[in-house]
DNA sequence: TTATAATTTTAAGTGCGCTTAAATCTATTA
DNA sequence: TAATAGATTTAAGCGCACTTAAAATTATAA
C-alpha cells in the first residue's frame, strides 16, 4: 500500500474496535484529530481498496486484508518502540511519536532483522503485545484497567495507553511505570477517581487516568 | 520542514552541484525520475520557502538554509545506512533504498542517539562521508574516479556511487567492494572502458561503471 | 411520538506533487 | 546569422488528504 494516511487509519480502526468488532467514524475523527468529513472521505477509499467493509451511516468493520495490514503496522510500531527504548535509551514519552513515523518507512525485511536483533521481544515498552510475523497476538485476558479493581486489591502495572496525549509524561512524574505494584486504597463515587498506594505514597488518579492504566491482579 | 519530496529534491541538488555550485533542472528531473515540469513546479516552492536561489531559465543554487538542510538529510541517510549494514547485517545493495525512506522519518534526537550507538562512524557503507551535527563534512581530496587512473597504477576502492540503479548488485557480483585493491591493466580508447586486475582476476569495466567507482592511489 | 441533538455525509474549495501537451526561451551548429 | 535542437516553463488536469458549511440521517429524550 505504502500510504501513511491509510496505514494510520487502519491501525486506529483496529485499536478502537468495540466488542463486536466495529468502530464509528466519529471516534476515528477524534483519535486522528481530523474532521468527520475527512474521515468519510477516507472510508470510501479504504472500502474501495478492500480494507474495510463500509456502508453509509453504518459502523465500520475491517476486512481480513485490512486486519492483517493493521496488525503488521502495529507490529512495526511496537518493534521500533522496543529498539528506541532499549537499544537507544530514548525516553518513555518520546518513543511513541517517533515510532508513529518509522512504522511507515520500513520494509518487512528490516522489521524482521530488527526483531531478531532485539531477541524477539513480546511486548513494547508500554506493555502492548507485539504481533508475530503471521499477525498472531498473544492474548492477555488477565489484563484489566485499574478502574476494574476493588478496594484493597493489589495489582501490578503491566500496560499503559500510549495513545493519550501527555499521559506518559504525567505517569513518569507520579512514579508509575511498568512492573510497579499498586494497591487500591479507595474508590471515590462522585467523580470516579481512585486512590492508590504506590511506592509507599498515596496518589489520587482521575477516572480518565485510571482507565488508561492496565494491571494484573496479585492474589 | 517535514516534507519528503522537498527533502529529496534538496539532497539531489546538493549531491549534483557542479564545480561552481549549481545544478540544472534537467539533471534533477533525471535523478529524481520525474518530469521537467514537476521540477519547475517544485523549484518555485523551494525558492518561496528560502531553500534555493532560483531565477527562471537560470541554474539553481542552494541558500545557506538549503545547504544545511540538505546536509542534515544526508547525515540521516548515511547514519541509517551504517546501522542497517553493520548492526542488522542488511545487504549492501538494499540499504540505500531503505535509508531513502528512513531519512524522512527520524528526529535529530534519534539520529544523534543512533550515531552514538554506532560509535560515530565517519563514512557510510558506500564510502560517503557522514556530516557531523554541525554539518561539517570531512573532505576527501585524494578520492578520484577509476577513470582518472593511468595504466599500471594501483589503488584501493574507497567509495562507490550508491545512486546508480543496480550498480552495487553488479559490483558485488564481480567482487568489488570497499577496501579492495585494484590495478589498471589497460585503458581502451574506443569505448572508454578500463581493464583492471582485482582479486587475481582481470575484469573489464565500462566507462559508466568505472566513473562511479572511487579510489585512492597506492604509491 | 415528535422535537431536538448528535452524527454522518455531501458539496465546494485548497495546496500538494505529479502528469502530458503546448509555448517559450536558450544553446548549438550549419 | 538563421535554422534547429534542446531545455525550461506554462497551461490544464488529476488524485490525495485535508478544510468549512450545509444537508441528510439517526439517536435521544421530552
Ligand atoms: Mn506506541
Ligand atoms: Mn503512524
Ligand atoms: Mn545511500
Ligand atoms: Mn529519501
Amino acid at each position: 500500500m505504502e500510504n501513511i494516511s491509510q496505514e494510520d487509519y487502519l491501525t486506529a480502526i483496529f485499536r478502537n474496535l468495540d466488542d463486536v468488532g466495529e468502530v464509528k467514524p466519529n471516534l476515528l475523527a477524534e483519535k486522528l484529530e481530523i474532521s468527520n468529513a475527512a474521515v468519510t472521505d477516507m472510508l470510501k477509499k479504504l472500502s474501495r481498496d478492500g480494507f474495510i467493509d463500509y456502508k453509509k451511516y453504518k459502523s465500520i468493520k475491517l476486512t481480513t486484508d485490512g486486519e492483517s495490514y493493521a496488525k503488521n503496522i502495529l507490529r512495526r510500531h511496537r518493534i521500533w518502540e522496543v529498539f528506541l527504548y532499549k537499544t537507544l535509551g530514548m525516553s518513555w514519552d518520546k518513543i511513541h511519536d517517533e515510532a508513529e513515523k518509522l512504522e511507515h518507512s520500513s520494509s518487512d525485511e528490516l522489521i524482521n532483522l530488527l526483531e531478531e536483533f532485539l531477541d524477539y521481544p513480546e511486548v513494547d515498552p508500554h506493555g502492548y503485545p507485539i504481533p508475530d510475523k503471521k499477525g498472531k497476538i498473544k492474548d492477555s485476558k488477565s489484563v484489566i484497567a485499574i478502574t476494574e479493581l476493588n478496594k484493597n486489591e493489589s495489582a501490578k502495572v503491566v500496560r499503559v495507553n500510549d495513545d493519550v496525549k501527555n499521559l506518559l509524561t504525567y505517569l513518569t512524574k507520579i512514579g508509575i511505570n511498568l512492573g510497579r505494584e499498586i494497591k487500591i486504597k479507595d474508590k471515590l463515587e462522585f467523580d470516579g477517581s481512585i486512590l492508590i498506594k504506590i511506592n509507599g505514597n498515596d496518589v489520587n488518579l482521575s477516572k480518565k487516568v485510571a482507565s488508561n492504566i492496565f494491571v494484573e491482579k496479585i492474589k
